[in-house]
DNA sequence: CCAAGGTGTCATACG
DNA sequence: CGCGTATGACACCTT
């Protein structure tokens, strides 16, 4: 059942941080332009808070106060956690950093239109967020280097060792104080009994050990100031490191497609200007792009393929073993054209390229041969280009090409336009640059892990440690309240006989910073060494919203002629405002332990720590309350912390996926663009085997009439047009019977 | 003043 | 039943 539960509590969080990443997704321009804000706010908020969390957990372990006992475990946790973000923040802040330099390298000599300044811009902030990188791990290092004789602070004498102090009349005066905070502290009857609290006073003024307590609290407290002080101007810095990496604005930056040529209608292959066959090659493309998809690596050897590699750049002469003035009947057989550069070329893909039967026989190529010897001609880049980069290539591409002119590519890169993964996403992610293929394509090589998790990953701009640093300056009043606070339990319809005293003025009064406040409000220690450390008694912050406002007894207030005095009351007043409520009621019912022994000991050694000494019952229920209080205290700490781990493990999740989407986008473009230079080269190559092409007469064939057509074989045929469109419609509906 | 996040506490459930 | 733990809910504080 917990199991379950656990189970089902996760699983909310996956799907709403799935569902956060699927609607981002599915919103493009929000996707651009606030760098998946859902996601985002879901894996940064954690993070700063975690980061936040780790502030005070660095900070209360600086002051020497309070070490929890399970500081080693929440501290193993935070460094770990640490260690993470750090090592995230350096892929964040280094790999975008890259990014930009290479965006700024190429861009430049590209001199395109509004990629500068998004990306100097995106630079200054990765190199700020490099510098902020090292903020936190410097606290970190400082504070764990203190954290040392702040250990030894805690031998200073936890349960109050006497200091031998004289007992003032100021002394006695707060002893009386806290006696009167008896009433807060939800005790038994007798302990607001007159005579009964008279009684303990007694004893407690046989004991003469309250006072000399607080002198080695405010001894401690002052010690715990200076060092609190000095650690403040170490680990209080904060460094927003906001790396904002807006890199929606490099959309702008992505150049057009410098090779893309215009198209030429001489070019078109006279069975691509039928209104039929271009769907087959859309259709090959299609399929092509669906097994692209489905395999990222793996090229599957289709048709297509074999009809666009092409030898890059074989003359034909020497290929073609068909002479050029051989006498061609209708559906002359180029069996020997063997066009064997194009199979050194399938050997790109895959070496069953070659004997894959395909149903090539009736695939047609809707080239034409030309008068043109252009090889620049690419009937399929300017569409290719148009979807990647629209915005640069339209005004060159579809000045040529023409609405009248079906692009066979059109349909297939709409398809991968629809494509719930959109190439503009990769363009964003991955910065890719049509522009510069070659260089692409080394990158892919060389730095491409670099590149993976680059900026596109929103949580990349985090830096959560760094924006959580001002939290550790805070807290300030938290405690500040503290001692008015005793009055939660039972003790809440209890009407003291003294007036209701505004504590926030009395810690006024007496200098009180509310940053000292901060020392113990998160602590951790060690439940090992809990039997063989003495310790300070604070467990956490100070609370006193449960107080009813009645409650609010003055007794817990150092009466005003005790806020003039020496520094030594000072740092009384101090301490107590440090002290969590528990500790002030266990210190206000004389409890002769110490709250994190109360806490953390083990039921034998605490019912044998409880034997030990002659409690009353109101003494025996306050301990049991501040154990059960502070046991659940750090099981909700853990418990957020499962929760933290929880979220943070699954934005480590979505950031995987994320890289694994940019590298297969990545993957597919890098096929495109390769299908692409290989129908260049088969246009290319079409061209010049149409061309040397004769009939009997020794005259060209006119592209208008026949065509050429590889056969699955590889051989090349060369067949009248009218065939070639009917094989090209079979062709065409094979594929969609296919897909019903 | 509000929102968000952090924290302590309580109630409750479970082992 | 007692104890420890886990967790949702709530209140309060801080920023």
């Amino acid at each position: 059942m917990l199991s379950l539960k656990k189970y089902l509590t996760e699983g909310l969080l996956q799907f709403t941080i799935l569902l956060s990443l699927i609607g981002v997704r599915v919103d493009v321009d929000t996707y651009l332009t606030s760098q998946l804000p859902p996601l985002r706010e879901i894996i940064l908020g954690p993070s700063s808070a975690y980061t936040q969390t780790q502030f005070h957990n660095l900070r209360n372990t600086l002051d020497g106060y309070g070490i929890h006992p399970k500081s080693i475990d929440l501290d193993n946790y935070f460094t770990a956690r640490r260690l993470l973000s750090q090592v995230r923040a350096l892929d964040r802040f280094q790999v975008p950093t890259t990014e930009v330099n290479a965006w700024l390298v190429h861009r430049d000599p590209e001199g395109s239109v509004s990629g500068s300044q998004p990306n100097s811009g995106l630079a200054l902030e990765s190199s700020s967020g490099l510098q902020d990188v090292t903020g936190p791990d410097n606290g970190v290092r400082e504070s764990e280097t203190e954290q040392g004789f702040s250990e030894d602070l805690e031998d200073l004498g936890a349960v109050a060792p006497p200091v031998g102090g004289d007992l003032t009349k100021e002394d006695i005066d707060l002893i009386d104080i806290l006696w009167r905070q008896d009433i807060d502290l939800g005790a038994g009857r007798e302990v607001f009994d007159y005579s009964h609290r008279q009684k303990e006073q007694d004893v407690d003024k046989e004991l003469q050990d309250g006072g000399e307590r607080e002198d080695t609290w405010a001894g401690e407290g002052a010690e715990a100031l200076a060092r609190d002080l000095l650690v403040d101007g170490e680990t209080g810095e904060s460094f927003p490191a906001q790396f904002p990496a807006d890199v929606s604005s490099i959309t702008e930056a992505v150049p057009s497609e410098s090779e893309s040529p215009t198209l030429q209608n001489s070019l078109l292959s006279p069975l691509l200007t039928g209104t039929e066959s271009p769907f087959d090659l859309e259709q090959q493309w299609q399929d092509l792009m669906s097994i692209m998809e489905m395999q990222a690596m793996e090229v599957n050897t289709s048709a297509s393929e074999i009809l666009y590699s092409a030898p890059p750049g074989d003359p034909l002469s020497t290929n073609y073993s068909l002479a050029p003035n051989t006498p061609i009947n209708q559906n002359v057989s180029l069996h020997q054209a063997s066009l064997g550069g194009c199979s050194q070329d399938f050997s790109l893909f895959s070496p069953e390229v070659e004997s894959l039967p395909v149903a090539s026989s009736s695939t047609l190529l809707p080239l034409v041969p030309s008068n043109s010897t252009s090889l620049n001609s690419t009937f399929g880049s300017t569409n290719l280009a148009g979807l990647f980069f629209p915005s640069q290539l339209n005004g060159t591409a579809n000045d040529t090409s023409g609405p009248e002119l079906p692009d066979p590519l059109g349909g297939l890169l709409d398809e991968a336009m629809l494509d719930e993964i959109s190439l503009m996403d990769l363009a964003i992610e991955e910065g890719f640059n049509p522009v510069q293929a070659s260089q692409l394509e080394e990158e892919f090589d060389s730095d491409s892990g670099l590149s993976l998790d680059s900026s596109h990953s929103p949580s990349s701009l985090s830096s959560s440690e760094g924006s959580s640093s001002s939290s550790s300056s805070s807290s300030s009043s938290a405690s500040s309240s503290a001692s008015s606070s005793f009055s939660e339990e039972g003790a809440v319809g209890y009407s003291s006989d003294s007036e209701t005293l505004d504590l926030e003025e009395a810690e006024g009064a007496v200098g009180y910073q509310p940053e000292y406040s901060k020392f113990c409000r998160m602590s951790y220690q060690d439940p090992s060494q809990l039997s063989c450390l003495p310790y300070l008694e604070h467990v956490g912050h100070n609370h006193t919203y449960n107080m009813a406002p009645s409650a609010l007894d003055s007794a817990d207030l150092p009466p005003p002629s005790t806020l003039k005095k020496g520094s030594k009351e000072k740092q009384a007043d101090f301490l107590d405002k440090q002290m969590s409520r528990d500790e002030h009621r266990a210190r206000a019912m004389k409890i002769p332990f110490t709250n994190d022994k109360i806490i953390n000991l083990p039921v034998e050694e605490f019912n044998e720590l409880l034997s030990k000494y002659q409690l009353s019952e109101a003494q025996l229920s306050l301990i049991r309350d501040i154990r059960r209080r502070g046991k659940n205290k750090m099981a909700a700490q853990n418990c957020r912390k499962r929760k933290l781990d929880t979220i943070l493990n699954l934005e480590r999740d979505v950031e995987d996926l994320q890289r694994d989407k940019a590298r297969l986008l990545r993957e597919k473009v890098e096929f495109l663009r390769s299908l692409r230079q290989m129908k260049q080269k088969v246009q290319s190559l079409y061209q010049e085997v149409f061309g040397r092409l004769r009939d009997e007469n020794g005259r060209p064939y006119s592209p208008s009439q026949y065509a050429l057509q590889y056969a699955g074989d590889g051989s090349v045929l060369l067949i009248p047009r009218t065939m070639a469109d009917q094989q090209a419609r079979r062709q065409e509906r094979k594929p969609k019977d296919r897909r019903k």
